[in-house]
DNA sequence: TCAGGTTCGTGATAGCCTCTAACTGGAATG
DNA sequence: CATTCCAGTTAGAGGCTATCACGAACCTGA
């Protein structure tokens, strides 16, 4: 939700409007869900009339791609506040799932199904391999044990394009890898709702996962 | 998509612009997303005019709706038949992505983000007891190796109502879930093109997870 | 101070969509 | 043959996205 800070009174006002649609924008999607967030009742209960949102953005594409980018950003600097904090695995993996309780539909607009055709633009991406990097850091300060190189693991070391410069071992390709798909799993499962008929406690179901991947 | 078999020759006509519809459905939600399905659209490629579409169904959401019916069905089917089959733990979550990767819209109409406010019929939550009642099948036969008893699995001794009257002992209870859990998130990230940039091989990373289940 | 361009917000409009209502014409039924 | 039923039609209300032309407010520079 951060704006750059500007000059002029008039992009001040700007910003703010900006800013101010973003949060009617979020409470909408948390009441209706993305699908049904319309530009035209933002305005209304703005005291604005249809249009005028489209000096601010060029659609409801754009928008909600700007919703998209900075919810990536506050995942991407939720995890890396926690990793300089030093929070090792287990910590950081809370923090992933606070984060992600503390929103949901502001997680299900990262992860949950994407509109097919739909292409993040590349800044996007980039907070993405921002995020798989501070998890390669995380893994990095816990290294699993040594063994046998495995056929996933020789794969990432020819595959090892996402990870950027980072200078992580395929193990440690491997582990961050079924960190974020294991956490993925339990997150999303817990924030579309399938667990509540099943009444069993999803923080242990949680933990007993971080437990097992730090074996 | 199976329809129960009708006497009369209305019935039966009824039945095939049903299916006829269901069909046009899933095609639009393969190119545009669920989000995108017009009845209308639907109606112009059938040749009919847009309200001739309300015979059928009372509107878009039970559309949907039996879309979602028919896709549990479809995957309930897939993991009983694999399991009568002889299928094992690890042959069991193959047959589950072969079928997600047949048709990954169909997937991600299931486990992908809800709708606020939706509530499925109770039949529908009744396939979806279905599916874990055969994934606890599954495991009944490999079961886990004993161990302490984990305050998950004294969660999941009080809370086993998801479980019907399944005899399983707590233990496959929670390999049951977490194997859910896995396996979703590495299908969910990997249908909803999260693996895309990355280039390494998604197959190698699910083998190696489900041969992690099995120990 | 005041003339200029710039930017904001408006109403009108086109073209989608869902869904309701009244109507027509053909098929099934007695 | 007459009646009932039902598929499909058009018309229309009300929502949406998005574009356009216009008036009004604002900022800037002479």
């Amino acid at each position: 939700m951060a704006e750059t800070e500007t000059n002029t009174p008039r992009e001040r006002y700007r910003t703010q409007v900006r800013t101010e649609i973003k949060q009617h924008a979020w409470e909408q999607i948390a009441t209706a869900g993305a699908s049904a967030l319309s530009l035209n009742a933002i305005a209304k209960r703005m005291g604005m009339s249809g249009p005028a949102l489209y000096r601010y953005f060029a659609g409801r594409d754009e928008l909600i791609t700007e919703l998209i980018r900075d919810a990536y950003r506050s995942m991407a600097d939720a995890v890396r506040v926690a990793f300089e904090g030093g929070a090792d695995v287990a910590e950081t993996a809370r923090a992933m799932r606070r984060w992600a309780l503390a929103d949901p539909h502001r997680y299900l607009l990262i992860y949950g199904t994407p509109v097919p055709g739909y292409h993040a633009p590349d800044d996007i991406t980039a907070i993405s391999g921002e995020i798989m990097a501070t998890l390669l850091d995380v893994w990095s300060a816990q290294p699993p044990a040594e063994h046998a190189t495995t056929a996933l693991e020789a794969d990432l070391a020819r595959h090892r394009h996402w990870a950027g410069e980072h200078p992580a071992p395929p193990a440690v390709l491997h582990r961050a890898l079924i960190f974020w798909t294991r956490l993925h799993g339990l997150l999303s499962l817990e924030l579309a709702g399938h667990f509540v008929g099943m009444e069993f406690d999803p923080e242990l179901l949680f933990e007993a996962e971080v437990a097992d991947l730090r074996a």
